[in-house]
DNA sequence: TAGATTGTTAATCGATTAACAATC
DNA sequence: TAGATTGTTAATCGATTAACAATC
């Protein structure tokens, strides 16, 4: 195989919607399935699936299509699901919380280890196992353990020093809850949930959508 | 003006990135700013900043840049954020309640004004002035209110179920949490927030970036 | 006025879609 | 084998970037 060009990011982001498809068609016993009929579930181009999917490979079969199990298992691959990430939760606030009890992300092989925050009544609090620690030994925690990621829902202001804070220590991706853009001198991977931005953008395509309704 | 093209989806996903930075801006007192600064600031290009504005109109001046305030202001109402939407949250978990207790919303013209949960120890709750109900009583106060958005937090089963009882009550806007495509057979508009997608992305976005660090 | 910076057109780049030979 | 469907190349479409005349 020749050298890959980089996968783009608009690729990447469709992945995780490929590997839910794939999850639903698994559960109800289809064994394959086509591009073109994948194609009119996700409503999608068939040729665009088969673009996307031979980024990484030829998972399909002429005159066949594709083994759903099998390219299910290959995108979980792909996507890393297997990499055993071990992450904590900064702020043990409602989202922090929320967080905490899904229970999807450990299914995805990302595994929550501790949860902090400064609240006096919080620490030593358990939820799900993971028990939520004063984050003033959070430098000492992420020295003694494994932490890949940190799950920043702390509050607005205190996020760029807890980032920072993280990407110091080695901490290799943030994901990042705060409305704002972390800007780090560090190594590291960040990935936003900008819920206030995603609400914007829905409010706008409301209007787009019903402008002409009155 | 000439018939505007529809705007694209990209563009309006950058506007309230734009939005927060020119909040940023009016923060530090700064009146002008031409999208040479802002391009630096933001990272990206300055002639992605005039594109993206000139879908909208001329809010900028020649040799001047844009006045701050003004942008500020312009880019809000292009958002809506004067619409007084209203929202409902359905229910009341931790997402929910943390939904429930972002104060940013109210900011941006969102409204929340009833939480619903089938849970009794929850139902008469408050939040924040919000109270919690009986999800019996959806249909009713969805009729008696101006319900314009419905935010889904409810357990995976239970979504698209109740994401088709408030399409069908009229409800034009859905904020969707869980980890699904929602199909409606009904007028809505649908924004999600997968945040397992999100946090797949991270794991393979860290993956490329450190598969050389051993 | 001279300098700065926009609004806008044109050029480039990248992503999506179409087409089809290869092949199961 | 004949039919189906992939993998892949080519064509198209759309988004981003560059350039520059207009103008504050």
């Amino acid at each position: 195989m020749n050298l890959k060009k980089k996968v783009s990011i608009a690729v990447v982001r469709r992945l995780p919607r490929y590997y839910r498809y794939l999850a639903d068609l698994l559960k109800m016993d289809i064994t394959r399935i086509s591009s073109k009929e994948l194609s009119m579930r996700m409503g999608i181009t068939a040729s665009q699936i088969r673009q996307d999917l031979n980024c990484f490979g030829g998972f399909g079969q002429q005159g066949y299509g594709y083994n759903v199990e099998l390219l299910y298992n290959e995108i979980g691959n792909i996507l890393g699901l297997n990499n055993n990430f071990q992450a904590v939760i900064l702020g043990a606030g409602n989202m922090g919380q929320a967080l905490a009890n899904y229970t999807n992300f450990e299914k995805r092989g990302f595994k929550i280890i501790g949860i902090f925050d400064v609240n006096p009544e919080l620490i030593g609090k358990k939820i799900k196992d993971i028990e939520i620690f004063d984050i003033d030994i959070l430098d000492e925690f992420v020295k003694k353990n494994k932490v890949d990621i940190g799950m920043l829902c702390v509050p607005f202001e205190q996020t760029p020093i807890v980032a920072e804070r993280l990407a110091r220590l080695g901490v290799k991706g943030l994901w990042n809850f705060s409305p704002m853009d972390l800007k780090l001198p560090y190594n590291v991977v960040i990935e936003n949930v900008h819920l206030s931005d995603s609400l914007m953008v829905l409010g706008y395509r409301m209007n787009e959508k019903f402008k002409n309704d009155k």
